[in-house]
DNA sequence: AAACCTAACAACCGCCACGAG
DNA sequence: TCTCGTGGCGGTTGTTAGGTT
C-alpha cells in the first residue's frame, strides 16, 4: 500500500487556474498566510489539491515575482549557476530572487540549453568542462573569500551588540541584521528580522525594502504582508479579461458580472499607477481585499531603528509566521542557523552591483569563447 | 483559411527530506 | 526508532499562442 495521494483525486480540479480561483487563493493567503497548504482547499472551497495551491502561489501569485524576458545578466547567472550546481533549480533560483525555480527551469530548457548546444556545435573546441572548470575555480576562490568574510562578520556581530549590516543592491534592497548563534542575540535578532516587513516594493526594479514596524501590530492577521501582490492580482485580472473572451468556462458566465469585471480590471490596471475610485460592488470587494496592501508602497526609503524592533516583542505568532512564509522564498531573511550566514554574504556578493560588475568581468573572461551567446 | 509545427510556459507527478508524535 | 503528514524539488506533460506551409 503506497502513500495515499496528497488529495482526493475525485473531485479535484486540474488544469489552468481561473482568475476566480486565483482570487480565492490570494484572499485566503492574505488572511491566513502561506503555509498549512493542506488546509487551503478545505478552507477556501477550492477544488484543488493542496500541492496545486502551493505551486500556484509560489510560481505565480507570490509577491515579488518578476516575469517576462530574462536579462543578459540573468541568463549569464543561470548558465553559470547551472554549470556549478547542476539542475538544482531551487538553489539557482535563490540567486535570482525574483524568478521562480520553475521559471528558470523553463527558460533553461527552452532557451539556454539550446543556445549552449548550438554554441557547442558551432565551436567544438569549446569544451563544456573547461568552460566550467575555469570559472568554477574563480567561483570557489571567491566563495572561500566570502566564507572568510562571513566568519569575520560573524565574529564582529558576536562581539558587538549592535550588529547591523546594510545591504543595498541594484536589484534588491534589504536592510537586515547579522544573524548570530548565541541564544539571546540570536533570538533578539531573529525577532528583529521577523518584525521587519516589506515596506517598499518596487516591482519595476525588483526593489524591496524592509522596515521594522513600530510596536502596533494587531493581534490578528496582517494583510499588509501581501502588499506586494497588487501587481499580481492586476496581472491575473488582465489575464482574466483576455481569457474571458475565449475561455468558454468564463465566457459562458459572462452575463451580469461582465461589466463589473471590466471595471475592476480597469481599476486594477490603473492601481499600479494611481489611486482610482469606482463604485462597482465587485471592485469594492476587491478593494477591501487589496486594502492593507499597504500604504507603504509609496515609501521610498528604508528607515529602521533598533528601538522599534525591540519594543515589539508581542508580535502574534501568526504575523511572524506569515512574514516568514512570505519572505523566505525570496530572500531568506530569517537565518535559521549560522551556516546560512556565509550564504547570505554570498548572495550579497552576488547581487551587489559592484561585485556583480567585477564578477561579470570574470564571467566575460570565461565566456570569451561564447560571445555570440549574448 | 486550414493544417501543421514549434516555442513558451503553466501545471502535474512522483520522489525525497524533514519534523512531529 | 519508526511512522506519518507535509512541503520542497526536479522532471515531465499539457495547453496555447504564434508562425509557417
Amino acid at each position: 500500500m503506497g502513500r495515499p495521494p496528497c488529495c482526493d483525486k475525485i473531485g479535484v480540479k486540474k488544469g489552468p487556474w481561473t482568475p476566480e480561483e486565483d482570487i480565492m487563493l490570494v484572499s485566503y493567503i492574505q488572511e491566513n498566510g502561506a503555509g498549512n497548504w493542506r488546509a487551503v482547499p478545505t478552507n477556501t472551497g477550492l477544488l484543488r489539491c493542496s500541492k496545486s495551491c502551493r505551486l500556484r502561489w509560489t510560481n505565480y501569485l507570490r509577491p515579488g515575482i518578476k516575469r517576462g524576458n530574462f536579462s543578459d545578466h540573468e541568463e549569464k547567472m543561470i548558465i553559470h549557476l547551472q554549470a556549478l550546481l547542476g539542475n538544482r533549480w531551487a538553489a539557482i533560483a535563490s540567486y535570482l530572487p525574483q524568478r521562480t525555480d520553475n521559471d528558470i527551469k523553463n527558460h533553461w530548457n527552452t532557451h539556454l540549453k539550446k543556445k549552449l548546444k548550438k554554441q557547442l556545435q558551432t565551436d567544438p573546441n569549446l569544451k563544456d568542462d573547461s568552460f566550467i572548470a575555469s570559472d568554477k575555480g574563480q567561483w570557489e576562490r571567491t566563495l572561500q573569500t566570502d566564507i572568510h568574510m562571513a566568519r569575520k562578520a560573524l565574529c564582529e556581530a558576536l562581539s558587538l551588540d549592535k550588529p547591523t549590516t546594510t545591504t543595498t543592491t541594484d536589484t534588491t534592497t534589504i536592510t537586515t541584521t547579522t544573524t548570530t548563534t548565541t541564544s539571546s542575540d540570536h533570538d533578539h535578532h531573529q525577532q528583529e528580522l521577523l518584525l521587519m516587513k516589506p515596506s517598499n516594493v518596487d516591482h519595476q526594479n525588483g526593489c524591496y525594502s524592509y522596515t521594522a514596524k513600530p510596536s502596533v501590530i494587531p493581534q490578528q492577521k496582517q494583510p499588509s504582508s501581501y502588499a506586494s501582490s497588487t501587481e499580481n492580482i492586476s496581472r491575473l485580472l488582465e489575464g482574466w479579461m483576455m481569457s474571458s473572451t475565449k475561455n468558454p468556462e468564463i465566457s459562458s458566465n459572462q452575463t451580469n458580472s461582465e461589466t463589473t469585471r471590466c471595471s475592476f480590471n480597469n481599476k486594477t490596471a490603473e492601481s499600479s499607477s494611481s489611486e482610482g475610485s469606482s463604485s462597482a460592488p465587485f471592485e469594492q470587494s476587491f478593494e477591501s481585499l487589496l486594502i492593507g496592501f499597504d500604504s507603504s508602497t509609496t515609501a521610498t526609503t528604508t528607515t529602521r531603528t533598533t528601538n522599534t524592533a525591540t519594543t515589539t516583542m508581542t508580535t502574534s505568532s501568526s504575523v511572524v509566521q506569515l512574514f516568514q512564509d512570505e519572505c523566505k522564498p525570496d530572500f531568506e531573511i530569517t537565518m535559521p542557523s549560522v551556516a546560512a550566514a556565509p550564504l547570505m554574504l554570498l548572495e550579497k556578493w552576488l547581487f551587489d552591483e559592484g561585485a556583480v560588475q567585477d564578477h561579470e568581468d570574470s564571467l566575460e573572461i570565461s565566456l570569451e569563447g561564447t560571445p555570440e551567446l549574448f
